[in-house]
DNA sequence: TTTTGGTAATAGATAATACCGATCAAAGTA
DNA sequence: TACTTTGATCGGTATTATCTATTACCAAAA
């Protein structure tokens, strides 16, 4: 039994023709007969009664009929899902990002997305970057909004944008006589860091040479989960930090005792990044989506 | 797409596996992964996420594989229609008769075919044999129970039995004191007949030899449209008449007034027969029915 | 680091079959 | 009688589903 066969089928019974179900179909005449014989002989029965100059078609042929009906039907759906639904952007894309990215950045291009693909909707989800990697693996992601690269040969990235670290001191800091600050006006300060989870931790160590091991200069870690609690603790003396561009471009870690400021300390930056599986077939949703938030960047990140 | 195909994806969707889900299928694994990539192609989307050592399946293929089933359930549904109710005596079977015999033929054969086959249902009608000719070829009736051969080559028949005709004449007619009337006793009688329609009025004057533009003996053409009717007629002294047996043995024309006996008028019979389409694909249920009535005839007819 | 086991994908050959054009046989029509 | 229309049949061709053998790849074990 076929698909194609059952065409030839439901042809016959409303031409009650073999010439014209042939023509209907696309086939030559003997080829349909043909095909309604092979039929009828796999079912065991006959579903036509055909003479040489009329065709009926039998009781238990109409029943089959009935449900030949209903799966071309259905055939019909999968073709269209496959078709029309094969639009890459269609249904939802469900993206991750880690906490010290997604408030800053996804404020500003979800309005830009709604607005230039509105069928693309996004499902939204905020972790770390160890628990977005499962989740891409797992499946239950489709991409992650990552400042590390790829961690294995599954997965891959598309490459968004360098996001510089911003000095964060206090107002009554004796930075803020200074015009610039490099990376030596940093050795004898206490560097505020978030949670070790956080990918932004070890980055920040690496972009000011901080041996953690240097009993001169320990790192306090603290529990601060976010950039905003970070900022506070500076605020209070506690100590500098440095933050992503972004969360200072969206103004929410502004306060009166805390002075925001570019540095001159190279590679003191990160690189955003969206990953995901290689076997992802949605690729042109990545595309889109990529574009868009490249599209929005404020001037502080390249 | 191919009914095949769907089950090869139906396979691996709950496999999430192609050698298992080919070893299921009767089919080598190549021959699967082969047959999934078609169909993908087939429909421009991707339905599973593969590496080599994981199998996902995709949104879009869930939806798919939903409307897969389906097709596959009504694929099952089909086969078994072809395949169970292919027993061609399931089903009713549409069975016309004439009039002057499905009163007294049915109830004989309806008892032992509800018992020896249940399964098979009797729809019944009866009519003129022009009639039922027609229902025949207009696809209304699958058998009809006939005195006259099949008048085309596009039915057929099966030869039931030979059905004698009896002679009713009035109690108190001279007939009443001769142990046998032969045909030369017709010649003065007025023989009543049923209206033209009924196959059987030419069929008597057949057998009784009667010239119907003979002025000596006029035949009074009552529209009388049933054998009882016409025997009523007889007991009033109107005339004699013949009737096919199995009148007589149901016993349905006796009055006190008629007698219902044997005669020795040679060809004075009727030959019964089911006549169907030659092209009528139940064969073997009409071979049943047949066979199922030659079982339960009684001795007067052969 | 190499080996082993298991996965899906690929290549090449073969068998099954869907298809077509030409034709036939039967039946109705001019 | 000749012509048309019908579904069925036949022989050859092109497509394709299938197989075996193999490859490429990855992960876990040695």
């Amino acid at each position: 039994m076929n698909i194609r066969d059952l065409e030839y089928l439901v042809a016959v019974s409303e031409t009650l023709h073999f010439g014209q179900a042939a023509r209907r179909c696309f086939v030559s005449q003997p080829t349909l007969s043909g095909q309604i014989h092979k039929l009828e002989q796999e079912l065991g029965a006959t579903l036509f009664e055909r003479t040489n100059r009329s065709v009926h078609v039998t009781p238990i042929g109409q029943k089959i009929i009935g449900h030949a009906r209903q799966i071309l039907e259905q055939a019909e759906v999968i073709r269209s899902l496959g078709n029309t639904q094969n639009d890459p952007l269609a249904g939802p894309l469900r993206i991750g990002a880690i906490h010290t990215l997604s408030p800053y950045l996804v404020p500003l291009f979800m309005l830009e997305l709604q607005h230039q693909h509105p069928e693309l909707s996004l499902e939204l989800t905020e972790a770390t970057t160890d628990q977005l990697i499962i989740k891409l693996r797992e499946h239950q992601l489709d991409g992650a909004l990552l400042a590390t690269p790829p961690p294995g040969e599954d997965l891959d990235e598309i490459r968004l944008f360098k996001e510089p670290f911003w000095l964060a001191h206090p107002r009554d800091h004796h930075y803020y006589n200074k015009d610039e600050v490099s990376l030596s006006d940093l050795k004898d300060e206490k560097v505020l860091l978030l949670s070790q989870e956080h990918c932004l931790s070890e980055q920040i160590i690496n972009a000011c040479k901080i041996d953690s091991r240097d009993v001169s200069n320990p790192i306090p870690r603290l529990n601060a989960s976010s950039l905003e609690t970070l900022v506070q603790l500076v605020g209070m003396g506690l100590g500098v930090t440095l933050v992503p561009a972004l969360s200072v471009h969206g103004g929410r870690l502004a306060t009166d005792r805390v002075i925001l400021r570019e540095v001159r300390i190279p590679d003191a930056f990160r690189e955003v990044r969206l990953v995901y599986r290689t076997t992802f077939p949605r690729e042109a949703a990545l595309k889109v989506f990529s574009d868009i938030i490249c599209g929005v960047l404020p001037n502080t990140v390249t």
